[in-house]
DNA sequence: GTGAAAGCGCTAACAG
DNA sequence: CTGTTAGCGCTTTCAC
């Protein structure tokens, strides 16, 4: 690892400078005669001097680097956030650190404490679990900047970026009631999650407005991966009790369930109406188009980073709390019954 | 940010201990009376000492970090292995800084400037272009942990990973044929990508071994993105010259192909077959479903990561460079004609 | 068994 | 304008 070892001593000493002076040409602050500044860039150049951000961030305290804990970087919501982040932090010369909680307490704790080790700038983080987990407290109470999204655990107080989950479920709810649906099955992930907790909450109100019955052999849980979608939903249609209806809480649980209905022969929609919590890339293939409820994923991820930056640059300013409105997308596989 | 502030002089302090000593109670290493290290212990338990790694790193040289070079994140492709690395990584208590170049050579080289300055342990990269960048024959020629994957630039001498592009696309264009099929479109992103360029070899080949002239107005060019293969499809079927099969050269373009003929009205198998390179999600949910090439995206990730630690460890071995097979998974969207 | 001390590569206050 | 110097927090000989 030759080039490695060059160092800003090497070429200080190339340039017949001092390190102060090569410092100041290299990072361009301070006075620096142009001659000697010229020697120093020369010799840089030469010897392949890359900096060592190491050093530096022993210094200054951190590194420029940002760290993302979604649920599963496999979700196209969160890789789609991955991918926005990546681009803003460009700007900021930051790196980005992704380290999936895989919707697990446990495991969040110890990526959580594996990444302050490295004194990342920021953390912005999807949480597993919709209670306050001590790791989470003690980093707003130490200030630490931090962005929660998607869901934001209850009495959490910092920054957060949500979508109107109840509301957006309740609202895809009661489409489905208004086309005279009354068996109306739900298949969603973790109830820990904050997230899918409150959709949970939404389609129960959406059912108790119309006094609609609330039914358990409807609700199935699944793991938020298509073929645990799959799965869940033969389970449902495998019972004597068939909803005519099915909403799920996530893209990939609506791919899965999607997948099923097709194997199992349950044609959409003139046997079972389907609406699904976030839009994806093949609503619109199918026949008829999936109607979904829609979540402006692209803006999260920008609003994140400006959050977290200005909580970096040391803003006091009293904690954010965005929620984007959901937008129900009405498409074809929802039919009056 | 009280608590980022205890250092190891502070536990030390507290358990009446010195530096060194706390040190090695806390790492295990070297002799340390029981006692005081149950008090140092404890003492860092109380303040909460977390340690700090840049100062671990800056001497022992390197952060414990493996950064991933893929071409986008939100390529399915990508993210799986992303999701694998991670996996992987969290056995050896690294994490994965992830950076994609986007496909662009100048981005590339950013990226990789960024990356080197943090010191990380080892580079995983799908480079963006065919052709050695100095970036990268620098790295091997300083001996730096490198592992490629998806695709080699000519003469590039490192680890690498692949699958068989260039067999698998001819098998995959012979297999149209077979189907009576002369007028072949393959809608593809950059050339420059070797991974492309292989599978548009195999195109030509397979064309040529049946000796079906090449005809340039059957070959799009896209990203790899859904939107603009939508776009690439849409132009194909606007000319004069339409296909009677089409064969796409990664999943996000086999989507939009889909997308766009539903939209053009265009009907599979019937009105145009087609194959596409690398399964999908969704490729079993249509009527048809379709047929690709299928590739072993889950064995990547684990075996980057398995040939990056090597040599990590020092590994002096020759160059590996392993190719995986591809397969055919014949479904129902070609048609004989 | 434990402590003192040197130093990883860099920056920044201070003195010229 | 430039050099000297003192660390950032940690590990690791080397003495005791």
């Amino acid at each position: 690892m030759s080039s490695k070892s060059v160092t800003l001593k090497d070429v200080a000493a190339a340039a017949n400078v001092s390190r102060a002076t090569a410092a100041r040409a290299l990072n361009g602050y301070g006075y620096v005669g142009k001659e000697a500044a010229e020697r120093v860039r020369v010799a840089a150049g030469k010897l392949g001097y890359r900096g060592n951000r190491i050093a530096q961030a022993l210094r200054q305290g951190e590194l420029p680097l940002i760290a993302f804990v979604p649920g599963d970087i496999l979700n196209p919501f969160f890789s789609q956030i991955a991918h926005d982040l990546e681009t803003e932090l460009r700007a900021y010369q930051s790196n980005l650190i992704i380290a999936s909680n895989q919707e697990d307490v446990e495991l969040e704790q110890q990526v959580l404490t594996n990444i302050l080790a490295l004194n990342v700038k920021g953390i912005i983080v999807a949480p597993a679990s919709n209670e306050k987990t001590p790791q989470l407290s003690k980093l707003i109470e130490d200030k630490y900047p931090l962005v929660v999204i998607d869901r934001v655990p209850e009495g959490l107080l910092c920054d957060n970026i949500t979508v109107n989950n109840q509301q957006g479920a309740e609202e895809a709810v009661e489409f489905l009631i208004e086309h005279g649906h009354r068996r109306i099955a739900v298949i969603h992930d973790d109830s820990r999650i904050a997230s899918t907790r409150d959709r949970l909450a939404g389609y129960r109100l959406a059912l108790k407005n119309r006094s609609i019955s609330f039914d358990e052999t409807l609700v199935v849980e699944s793991k938020s991966t298509i073929s645990h979608a799959i799965d869940a939903t033969i389970r449902l249609f495998h019972q004597e009790n068939k909803p005519t209806a099915i909403f799920t809480t996530d893209s990939l649980m609506t791919k899965g369930a999607l997948l099923a209905l097709r194997t199992l022969g349950v044609k959409i929609p003139h046997e079972v109406s389907i609406i699904g919590f976030d839009d994806f890339d093949m609503a619109t293939f199918s026949d008829p188009q999936i109607t979904v409820l829609s979540q402006p994923v692209d803006k999260i991820g920008p609003l994140a980073i400006k959050m977290i930056m200005e909580r970096i640059a040391g803003s006091q300013a009293p904690v954010k709390s965005i929620q984007f409105p959901t937008q129900l997308i009405v498409r074809g596989s929802v039919l009056n019954i």
